[in-house]
DNA sequence: TCCTAAAAGAGAACAAGTCTCAATATCGTT
DNA sequence: AACGATATTGAGACTTGTTCTCTTTTAGGA
C-alpha cells in the first residue's frame, strides 16, 4: 500500500471513532477497499469487491458506509458517467486532484492545477453560500480518442 | 419571453435544421419548454411539464430531444443532486454559468466568475485532452439553511 | 399525391441507489 | 465476564431516473 493510502486509512479511522461510530466489519472493508484505490471507484464496482469477501459484505453496507465517508469529509463523489457516481479519498492534508473524463472510452484522467484551486478558494469566500466541497470535471476527448 | 431566451430559441432551431434534422412537434415542444426556464430543469419535470400539452409528448421523446440538444451544444446537462440531471440552455454567446448545490435543501445558485473561466481555459490548453465542456459544481449550505 | 426516412408515443426493461427489517455485533456498565 | 442498550449489518424488495423496443405517425422532397 502506497504511504498517502495507509495514513488515510489511519485517518480514517480517527474520523470514524472520533465521530462516534463502532468499527463494524463491513466499514473497515469499505475503508480499507477504497485506501486499494488511487483514482475514483464506483460503489457498484465496491460492492462487487466486497461481495466475494469472507464474510461477504451486503450492498446496503457498501452505500452507507460511502454516504457516512463521504459526509465526514473522507471520501468525495463524484459523477464519473450519466448517473453513476464514483467515490475516491480525500487526502487528509487537502491535497486533491479533480479529473478530465473521456467521452469517448469513459477514461478518467486526473488533473490538478493551483490556479484553479485558488479561484474557487476566492470565490467561496465571496459568495453568501457556506461552501464545503467542490466538483470540477473537464469533459472530452482523451489523446488516445483523438481524431 | 426574455431576450436571450428568445434568441435560444432561434438558435437552437436553426442548429437543429443545420443538423438536417425534421421539426417535429415533440422536439420543438422540448425546445420551447426549455426556453421558459432560466437555470437547469430535471428531464422529470420538463415531461411532467410536457405531458399535459395537447397533444402529450412522450418521456422517450423527451430525453431524445435532450440528448440531440447536448450532442449539438445547445444545452448543458449537470447533475443537480445524487442520480439526477438537470439540462439547460447554454447561452449561444459563450456565455454561462456554474451552480452552488445546497446539501439541505436542493436549492440551486447559479454564479458565474471570470477568474475561474480562466483558469480552466487555461488549463484545457495545457492538457493532453481535447476539451470541450467543463462542469463546476459548489456543494455546501445555502444562506437560509445555515445553522 | 406518394414514398421514404425521421420522429414520436406507449410502455416494458434496465440499472443505480434506497429502504425495511430481522439478526448480529460492539462496547460501556455492572 | 456477563448484560443490555444501541449501532451495525445483509438480503432482498422496492423506487426512481433513464433507456430501449417496436409500432404508428408525420415531414418534406420527388
Amino acid at each position: 500500500m502506497t504511504k498517502t493510502a495507509e495514513s488515510w486509512t489511519e485517518h480514517a479511522f480517527a474520523a470514524l471513532a472520533e465521530a462516534g461510530l463502532r468499527k463494524g466489519g463491513a466499514r473497515t472493508a469499505v475503508v480499507e477497499a477504497l485506501a486499494g484505490h488511487d483514482c475514483a471507484v464506483t460503489a457498484l464496482d465496491l460492492d462487487d469487491e466486497l461481495r466475494r469477501r469472507r464474510p461477504p459484505v451486503g450492498r446496503a453496507s457498501v452505500y452507507r458506509a460511502l454516504e457516512q465517508l463521504e459526509q465526514l469529509g473522507l471520501v468525495q463523489r463524484i459523477e464519473v458517467c450519466r448517473g453513476t457516481a464514483g467515490y475516491e479519498r480525500i487526502d487528509p492534508a487537502g491535497h486533491h486532484h479533480h479529473h478530465a473524463i473521456c467521452r469517448d472510452c469513459g477514461r478518467m484522467i486526473p488533473f490538478e492545477d493551483s490556479k484553479l484551486e485558488r479561484a474557487i478558494g476566492q470565490l467561496s469566500k465571496e459568495m453568501d453560500f457556506e461552501v464545503t466541497g467542490h466538483d470540477v470535471v473537464l469533459r472530452g476527448r482523451c489523446e488516445r480518442c483523438a481524431d
